[in-house]
DNA sequence: GGCATTTTGATAACAAGTTATATAACTTGT
DNA sequence: ACAAGTTATATAACTTGTTATCAAAATGCC
């Protein structure tokens, strides 16, 4: 058996510790996503998709402040979004830079029906993972790991699918 | 003022979340790094560094466990270290598959110095802006993003160098 | 009205993670 | 001892994050 340096390290680590466990995350959130819909987008986008959702149009820079990311990486997602058909854009009448982004009619339907889907299950198996947590951030963080190994985010779904 | 839609989200979006706040981390780890030993290398391959001078010579794949990644990503990390001089590998006497890699002696020094200034103090920096975090995990996150929001890590090295 | 500055978003280049796959070396079973 | 299977690593291709830079549009100041 290996030690874990990055969980070993403790404080000096923290940073590659949240980012390793964060991108463990995502990829189980966007294989829980997509078994509901069938479009090939990272769980990065769920953010752009939701915020369009729930505040209307809104132009890229809003948009970054929204998801907390640099300016290209939205627009990237965003064309990424515009390919698959679930925004669209315009240029904004008042201010000829801007280029207004909004959800299509059918990436309307679509984050509406994630909304009742795929959406609630993943927070109810994140949430599930994450019912026993306490302490210190380390410790719960530790917890965590373990609590994934014990039993995957999908299997956390699966379970609540089943039992309701 | 936008609403930041991956903290409202809550444990829906807590792989977005781990990821963006360790990559921040990530990033100002490499910054008070770099102001010691002058390497251009991201706060991702200290684990790597730390784990072959505590454990000595090992394969990738032993590294790989180590800190939890890929094999390629590990393989990408130590050619970029190599490539600086600070580690190097020799074929496996016992099995010609594996590869050795083993600090050199300048990667040796500098790992030994980095562990005597710049590591203490970032971990001494993110336990200052972890010190006051409790309760649940999403809180405890709200609350080392708001820490850091307040003062960098940066500036709680800063003030830890100044006030011994 | 027109020039300087600021703001917005696109693009290029790079970093670091991933999966899939190929190759070489080792191991095993008969 | 050799064929078949396994393991270790390298490499290719892709994704997604970053910073730096540019062009176009808006703003502001005389």
């Amino acid at each position: 058996m290996v030690e874990d340096v990055v969980k070993a390290l403790g404080y000096m680590t923290l940073g590659s510790r949240l980012k390793r466990l964060g991108e463990r995350l995502q990829a189980d959130t966007r294989e829980i996503v997509g078994g509901f819909e069938d479009m090939d987008v990272s769980a990065g986008h769920n953010p752009v998709l939701v915020s369009l959702y729930r505040t209307g149009p809104c132009s890229i820079g809003t948009l970054t402040k929204a998801v907390g990311q640099s300016q290209p990486g939205v627009t990237r997602m965003v064309n990424r979004l515009k390919q698959i058909g679930l925004v669209d854009h315009q240029k904004d009448p008042g201010d000829g830079r801007v280029s207004l982004i909004a959800l299509t009619e059918r990436g309307t339907r679509v984050v509406s029906r994630l909304m009742e889907t795929a959406y609630p299950l993943v927070e109810q198996a994140v949430a599930d993972a994450c019912a026993d947590l306490s302490g210190p951030l380390l410790d719960q963080l530790t917890q965590l790991e373990n609590a994934l190994a014990d039993r995957s985010l999908q299997r956390r779904v699966r379970i609540r699918v089943k039992t309701r």
